[in-house]
RNA sequence: GCGGGCGUGGCGAAACCGGUAGACGCAAGGGACUUAAAAUCCCUCGGGCGCGAGCCCGUGCGGGUUCGACCCCCGCCGCCCGCACCA
């Protein structure tokens, strides 16, 4: 045997090139053996991969060289989610392009990626980024647009008057723009939204065929898009209110409490209101204020409900001698519902709170179970359960199910001026995806407005529209508008001067169907080849992070439908198998001034269980804080690259694969790692021996049975995705094969149970499982070995040890023959001697044996 | 406020469908080897009592169902996450 210590630095990139010269994982979209479509989150080339990068990939790498082992055809590809802000950003401060940024970082994190020894098909490597990406995605917006998919409307934006750009609300914090901190306002911008409320009833009820997704998810997805089935019901209008037609939609989901009605309230911006301010200076100033309100998010959380009574009045639509003050209020949202709402005080907090507010009084119409009809009154909270219905005319008595039936059918089949006055709907939280976006580092809105035509699409032929690379970024804003020449174009119709549109699509568009082109990336004139994506989708098995619970993946899921609209797909669902990882969570450190401290800085000393931390480079006390997200403000990062130099990617990858459940947090820890560590160098040891050992006299069932058991759990565990279970499989086989070389068995088992157990680590160690299956003499590469069948034979015992209860405290063992029948074994359990002293004389009123499992005898 | 999840040794955790609680790893303590260190190997490692065989207690807390409960049911407590004026 050659070296003494396991060389990761000299081995790893020795293997990576022996799989890459053999192209071993380039995928052949013609190979005939049944398909595996395994898929990481791709990432944002922000300059280098951390750990949560790791841990992904660690995770996606095992189910890709599991699912070859076991004969798949295994997709497995990696690209780059690369537009964005951060790209311009740099190259406002850096004097670079976004370009030149974003491809250098690419460059860089690509060889990380490479060092991880990753089973990737690079040849199939995308850049949203890069016109032969973003041209097939102009592609597929005109062929939205074609379909009816996309919509352009004027919509409220947060504007960030210094930087001349429309943020999205997560860049907006305490009501300022996260860069410049100037205030934020609210405008109406013209922009261009896909339409996915159209499937807002779809893509809900698929949630529930989405078995194999986490159900946390789904229901975060579930709340997303908030379906709810109510009424639409419309209040007749005293005199000839402006800007109505004399009657006022509102939408409840409370028809049952129709009876408790005290007043209507309107959106601010609601027809109504809008029109009654014109006249009314006082509920133009209300209004105006709650407009300016309206944009700070804490704002609206703290806001007291306010409202402004506009004098007009509605008739009730069971009594038309029963008027409602309609008010304009600031709690009332305009872009849900109709914008307008009938107030049930006793049966709904914010109404509540807003007639104690005005003196408007409640009237309950619910009786809550076990309360008194007579003497149940509301003060300041309201009652929102079931109950059966009082003060309600002709509803009392129902439940409130049966009122909701009794006065929707009702008013369904009344009639004013040529309606219904109520239509049951169903209502949807989710309101369309604005995906203009005022910045130069984007997919280009492939559009041309011409002052004739109006809004002309860029005809096929044309595309892609490419971004300028002489844009200015010293100025604030959108670089594609500034640019002197770029949207200066000839309409495409009437050849007239028009303008290019320069808004750029929201990068979420990019990921929403990158997994489709990875089925054949190479296409140059189609996004995708429907042969190919029919082939792959939908991904089998789909691993990332939470965080994309609700927008990344619901837009993948819109976009799946818009791709099978317009003829590039055939299916709905883009990702049959989901998993979410959990973080890479690490100590904080403070140094003495109070300032963090990263851990490659760090010393820990370890006395008699207390740690405490040092400056590495003078000793000085470093506090140790809490466990926290890896984050560069607080410094406890670790670098990928530092660990893989000093430890290699096996170690990386079999850390960040042991110890805590994949979908939870794990800490990263030093001592950890090096645990992980210590375990690549005794497999190599143990290898070493088995190599070299070559006669034994001791008995090798007892490995046998080992190795083939491992083999059957960590087979079901890879399966179901539980690492850490499969890793404690793999450290209880090799300590049973170090057990075995101490008793001698015989080279033939230990062979066979050394080469088992580098087969269940491969995934896992990729590297040192190459180093391992040469020295033991195996063919070929571990990388392209079948995974093994394990002998069911081995995994019985002829003889079973079973525990012995009395009144379900364990009082001994029994060993008895496997088949043994139930009166033997209790013949057995009653026999020992720690039964019969346990039993205290008394007799065994019954005996359970549970075979195979338990003896329970109570006495 | 609404919705969801989780509470098991010093730590990360395991326990299949209600059947030996703590596998596996980390940390710690003791020992062997070594001039020494590293590396490696062996032993101990939930708490308490006992020389020992062994006994008692123990899965956030309080009840319940069961021959038997980390697991099921009822009621609390604590932590974490998501949504948040959605009518």
């Amino acid at each position: 045997m050659a070296a003494e210590r396991y060389n990761a630095k000299e081995t790893e990139p020795r293997w990576q090139s022996v799989w890459s010269e053999r192209e071993l994982f380039r995928t052949r979209n013609d190979d005939p053996r049944p398909t595996y479509y395994v898929l990481e989150m791709f990432p944002y080339p922000s300059g280098r991969i951390h750990m949560g990068h790791v841990r992904n990939y660690a995770m996606g790498d095992v189910v890709a060289r599991y699912k070859r082992a076991r004969g798949f055809n295994v997709l497995h590809p990696m690209g780059w989610d690369a537009f964005g802000l951060p790209a311009e950003n740099a190259a406002m401060q850096n004097k670079v392009s976004p370009k030149a940024w974003t491809y250098a970082n690419i460059e860089t994190m690509r060889g990380q990626l490479q060092s991880m020894g990753l089973s990737l098909d690079w040849s199939r490597e995308i850049a949203t980024c890069d016109p032969s990406y973003y041209r097939h995605q102009q592609r597929l917006f005109l062929d939205f647009l074609e379909a009816g998919l996309v919509d352009r409307k004027s919509a409220k934006v947060n504007w960030d008057p210094v930087d001349h750009t429309v943020l999205a609300n997560e860049q907006v914090i305490d009501g300022r723009g996260w860069r410049s901190g100037a205030l934020v306002e609210s405008r109406e911008l013209t922009q261009w939204f896909f339409r996915i409320s159209d499937f807002a009833a779809d893509l809900d009820a698929r949630l529930d065929t989405l078995d194999r997704w986490p159900e946390k998810v789904r229901l975060m997805q579930r709340n997303w898009i908030g379906r709810s089935e109510g009424l639409l019901v419309r209040f007749a209008l005293d005199g000839a209110a402006a800007g109505t037609d004399g009657t006022l939609e509102v939408y409840t989901t409370r028809p049952d409490t129709l009876f408790g009605a005290k007043f209507l309230a309107v959106a601010p911006d609601h027809p109504l209101a809008r029109a009654a301010a014109e006249t009314n200076p006082a509920l133009a100033t209300f209004v105006e204020e709650c407009r300016r309100l309206g944009t700070a998010q804490e704002a609206i959380d703290k806001a007291e409900k306010q409202g402004f009574d506009t004098g007009i009045r509605a008739r009730h639509p069971f009594d038309d001698s029963w008027t409602l003050p309609v008010y304009v209020a600031n709690f009332v949202l305009m872009d849900y519902g109709t914008g307008a709402i009938f107030g049930c005080p006793a049966h709904d907090q914010r109404d509540l709170d807003f007639v104690n507010k005005y003196g408007l009084g409640n009237v309950p119409v619910v009786c809550p179970p076990g309360q008194d009809a007579e003497t149940f009154v509301v003060t300041d909270e309201a009652f929102t359960g079931d109950g059966r219905m009082i003060n309600s005319r002709f509803l009392d008595g129902m439940t409130t199910d049966e009122a909701f039936e009794a006065v929707a059918s009702r008013l369904e089949g009344e009639h004013r001026a040529g309606r219904p006055v109520a239509e049951r709907k169903v209502n949807f939280r989710l309101r369309d995806w604005g995906i203009s976006r005022q910045r130069y580092w984007g997919c280009p809105i492939p559009v041309i407005h011409c002052a004739a035509c109006g809004t002309v699409p860029v005809p096929v032929a044309d595309l892609p529209v490419v971004l300028p690379e002489d844009a200015d970024f010293t100025v604030p804003g959108n670089a594609l508008e500034h640019h002197p020449t770029w949207k200066t174009v000839a309409c495409p119709r009437c050849g007239a001067a028009a303008r290019r549109e320069t808004d750029t699509m929201d990068t979420f568009v990019d990921s929403s169907w990158y997994f489709a082109r990875f089925t054949a990336p190479w296409l140059e004139d189609e996004p995708t080849d429907r042969a190919a994506v029919d082939r792959w989708l939908p991904v089998d098995q789909y691993i990332g992070g939470i965080e994309h619970a609700i927008l990344h993946l619901l837009y993948s899921r819109f976009f799946m439908r818009g791709l099978t609209r317009t003829g590039h797909a055939g299916i709905d669902e883009p990702f049959a198998g989901l998993f979410t990882q959990g973080m890479v969570v690490h100590e904080t450190y403070r140094g003495a001034d109070g300032g963090w401290v990263q851990p490659a800085d760090v010393a820990i000393v370890s006395e008699g269980g207390t740690r405490r931390a040092t400056l590495a480079a003078t000793g000085e006390a470093v506090a140790i804080g809490s466990i926290e997200k890896m984050s560069k403000s607080k410094r406890n990062v670790v670098d990928p690259d530092d660990i893989i130099a000093s430890y290699g990617a096996d170690t990386a990858r079999w850390f960040m694969l042991s110890d805590s459940p994949p979908e939870r947090d794990v800490i990263w820890t030093e001592e950890g790692v090096q645990g992980a560590w210590r375990f690549v160098q005794r497999v190599w040891r143990l290898v070493g021996e088995v190599v070299e050992r070559d006669g034994g006299t001791g008995d090798g069932a007892a490995l046998r049975r080992a190795a083939h058991k491992a083999l059957a759990a960590v087979g079901e565990d890879v399966e179901g995705l539980r690492f850490n279970r499969a890793v404690a499989r793999i450290y209880e086989l090799a300590n049973a094969l170090q057990a075995a070389l101490a008793a001698d068995a015989p080279p033939a088992a230990l062979r066979e149970a050394a080469g088992i157990m580098i087969q269940l680590l491969a995934p896992m160690m990729p590297h040192l499982a190459e180093e391992c299956w040469a020295a033991l003499g195996r063919d070929g590469l571990v990388a392209e070995a079948a995974w093994p069948a394990f002998d069911p034979a081995l995994l019985v015992e002829d003889e079973i040890t079973l525990p012995v209860q009395v009144n379900g405290k364990k009082r001994g063992d029994v060993t008895v023959p496997r088949d043994a029948d139930s009166a033997s074994v209790e013949a057995a359990a009653l026999s020992l001697e720690s039964v019969v002293r346990a039993m205290e004389g008394r007799p065994a009123r019954k005996v359970i044996v549970v075979p195979g499992r338990i003896v329970n005898v109570v006495a």
